[in-house]
DNA sequence: ATTTAAGATGACTTGTGGATGATGTTAACA
DNA sequence: TGTTAACATCATCCACAAGTCATCTTAAAT
């Protein structure tokens, strides 16, 4: 479903979004913590950077955080950078003219399917997969769940 | 989504279960009718034929037919021969231990739409994808789908 | 039987994602 | 100001999907 090196992208951000708000990730530690090949991961961690979803400070002491709140990075942000994502998901039958206007057999419901995972990529976001324990809060829509997240972390 | 073989794999099945029933389809005419690179669509057809979707027939005058009942053949059918299909959805997150019992924070969310999209793939036919000019009932479950079918065919 | 037209098959090429190792560049700090 | 520890970058490698080419095998037709 996903390239490994978006899964990377996706692990990692998570990773940072969970440390002390502020606290810089380190390419070692977070390569050891994951699993992930280090330079491999250096890279992947670069080209976040420059998409504006991580912020890199170099030198010694340096490491990688969030670039923006993590309410605000879509799933989709993360792996945009390593995968083509075609926001009008192509026919099935690979036909060019497949549209609503004229549609091959399959189309309305691959579309309906198709439709609901880039949904998941688009709506979905860094601070819904940082959340502490899942709770049967994840069959309530988004925004019923970012509300209820807020009171909830109040109660705490 | 799909590999590119696997989509040359279900274009082609369509197309064959498009023709006139028992009639032989050969590579040739069938790649320049798709745009697919011959050699690699025979070979393509090859495995299908190995995995039982389709019939192949050699010598002068062969070509293909589908194996079974277009009914019968799943785009799963299809597809399986080409690419890994994992049926239990791996966590986003790559946890192994990821599960209903010791869910990452998405998991209910992507395991829902996921499973969408195998299912999809596994109750939708080559008859489904072959019928003419779609209408309403494609929003109607499966079942209630092929009993339609059958009863249509009688009809004709 | 021979010819011929079809699928079957194996060797090879190419492009790319994933991965590795070495080296350059930056900035904290003694 | 030199050392050091971090990110940045480059060159290379490997595996595999996609595609090409040539050859073998089969079976219809003459």
């Amino acid at each position: 479903m996903l390239s490994q090196t978006a899964e990377y992208a996706l692990r990692a951000v998570v990773f940072i979004a969970q440390q002390p708000l502020g606290e810089l990730v380190q390419v070692a530690p977070l390569s050891a913590a994951l699993g992930i090949p280090q330079n491999y991961l250096a890279k992947t961690l670069h080209q976040l950077a420059r998409a504006g979803v991580l912020r890199s400070t170099r030198g010694k002491s340096g490491g990688f955080s969030l670039g923006r709140s993590a309410v605000t990075i879509r799933l989709h942000d993360v792996i945009a950078p390593f995968e083509v994502i075609d926001e009008r998901p192509h026919c099935l039958l690979g036909r060019p003219e497949c549209s609503a206007k004229n549609p091959c057999p399959a189309h309305e419901r691959w579309q309906g399917v198709s439709s609901q995972v880039t949904a998941f990529f688009r709506t979905t976001t860094i601070a819904d997969m940082a959340a502490g324990p899942p709770t049967a809060s994840w069959a309530r829509p988004f925004a019923a769940r970012a509300r209820a997240d807020v009171a909830g972390r109040r109660r705490s």
